[in-house]
DNA sequence: GATGAATGAGGGTTCATTCAT
DNA sequence: GATGAATGAACCCTCATTCAT
């Protein structure tokens, strides 16, 4: 009783199973298409080209990814948990998932944000949100200094994906993860009033 | 003096790491060719076309790698030594080498040799020579036990290709690595004659 | 109510009679497809390529060829008068098709049947199964003798083929089909049973 | 001692029998080169390029041709005879050279002069020549009708060209010669003065 | 929604041809 | 003379995309 032969979340999943697979160059519309036993132009019904097909299958994962995190630091309240809750769940997803991260291999330039034009805007804007948020709820409560929540927001946003750059898709290894956490640790004493200095909750020992 | 706008060295170093950073397929000739101001068409006076520019770029590849593996092992001269720098040579020039990783993780097949095919046999030819000749060199030394040669060094290779594959191909981290370390203790203990069995120099401990 | 621009049946001509003029090489598929002003890529929604257009093309000339040939043996019951109409029917044929007979000289083996691969077996199949059946009609009648039908098919088959090839491939003129002829004589009398040798409708006198 | 490796009557012989086996478009200047050892370029040292190297062969085919059914008709002094032995001699020397004739066939245009553009224009013009000598010695000995030599001439070797193409290019069988004698004797009857018209040696009985 | 037909762009490859050496 | 290097044109073929049905 499906009006079309084709349910739009199934085909953004396979389509981004597909790109991960193959890579956005090799991967054919026919590919695609002929996982559903379709038409190659029939897929222009429900995208707007492969270019579109590829944008929005891997826009759902970033935001599955985003959401994923999202829901994990609504857990918590301590500004300082919530950064440390943030950042550590969001390179766990990525370890987890195989697809997401083939994909961030296959093109790296999705988390790229300062080489002049920011696709997936969107999400990453989400991402930026979260990281404000978390930012004004410190300060608001009282345990972080009142810095200007934009100018860090991005500071912190271009440093998380630096490291999720090098450790995913240049493949630095696990080392480049011991210098993301003592960055965060850094980071986070900055932005802590004076009496807090001591404790950072979630931080290595 | 120049023979020409291009040098052959020159040309398979452009073309390996043009094949590491889009894969094969995606790879252009004409991203090669471009990269030396020249036609496409003129690659054909120094390469078969594109499968074959691809078979020699990986070809040398291969080749500095297993020869950085045998100048190291040459150093030494006992024989249980010989082996444990032997396979940690290999990993770790692997680990060295971006391109060379690169390559290896869009092309997998590169070191299989069950398969079938073993495209690179010369190479593979090369790599079991090193293991056959310390191999023997162990047991004519009086150190290993008077072993079958050629099926014992079927199984290392084959054990060597396999952790080989899972670390660098399927990315399984680096667990994978000290079981390797394990499997080659066991290995290189049950080669030792009896009286040998306590010590292996250059194991883990 | 047209499928499209391109009759299938118009293209099949419309190729071989290319083919015969400038033969496989030369020809090109902008040859075939501005005939129908159409696109070269479009021909690969008829055809999977050069290659697969040139196979149906002779494919369907061969068809005709047979089917040709097989209606006129219908006619006749008798099975030496069958033969000879099968054989010369055969000849006859070529000799009225100046296309099918181009295509033959450009490309000789496609009668080739002994040099391993056998391109358009379904067509060679048919005109084996048509010269069984002949055989084991005659042995049924009791006119033939009792032979074992598939050896003494795949002899006729090749001294056919043998001749064509002389005749029209390599233009050994007109002398040949009198030795053709000839051995066709030779062959039925001798599948003739010892009381029929006397008379062969058709021979040559 | 030769100045350089390539004789040039040899490089013309392997040219048109290359030729003449593979037809113009698929023979490759490498096809002839390598007959001889020598790189593509170097040809150019002896040949103005491709269309060149096939004219010259060609030309040089063409011109033995007319070399040997002049030598042959220079035996007779009878305009008549002359006629009939040009004719003949003509057609037996392209029946006798099967490397001229699959030439014929790959390229009936050779003989073509109708068709705007005359390649080969000087040996026609020599073959032209032959007829127009023919015809005004038969004149001016007293046997042939008084005719304008050029129209005549056009016409005869229109006629000569004809049967030419229908017999070799397009393979009409040898009951074109029949029509082609015929034809001849026709003509030949319709030049003699009127007293000759009894006796034509060398017609068919 | 779905499809067959059609196209332009682009990729690998061959080839005739030119040029500097 | 001879050659290696270089190029433009052309070919087969794939693919994303459009359009009429």
């Amino acid at each position: 009783m499906k009006a079309g032969r084709i349910d739009m979340d199934e085909l953004l999943d396979v389509a981004l199973a597909t790109f991960a697979t193959y890579g956005y160059e090799k991967t054919t519309l026919r590919d695609v298409a002929s996982r559903f036993s379709v038409s190659t132009p029939n897929l222009y019904n429900y995208v707007d080209g492969k270019r579109d097909l590829y944008m929005r299958s891997v826009q759902r994962a970033l935001e599955r990814w985003r959401d994923s995190v999202a829901s994990l630091v609504a857990k918590h309240t301590d500004p300082v948990e919530r950064f440390h809750v943030m950042v550590r769940a969001a390179m766990a997803y990525v370890e987890s998932d195989a697809v997401l991260r083939a994909i961030l291999m296959n093109d790296p330039e999705i988390l790229s944000v300062s080489s002049g034009v920011d696709r997936f805007g969107e999400v990453n804007r989400g991402a930026r949100d979260m990281i404000a948020k978390t930012l004004s709820a410190g300060i608001e409560s009282g345990r972080f200094l009142p810095v200007d929540i934009d100018s860090v927001t991005d500071f912190l946003f271009s440093t998380y994906m630096m490291f999720l750059l090098k450790r995913f898709s240049f493949g630095e290894g696990e080392q480049a993860m011991a210098v993301f956490d003592e960055c965060i640790e850094i980071i986070v004493r900055g932005l802590l009033k004076p009496q807090d200095n001591r404790e950072t909750p979630g931080g290595i020992e």
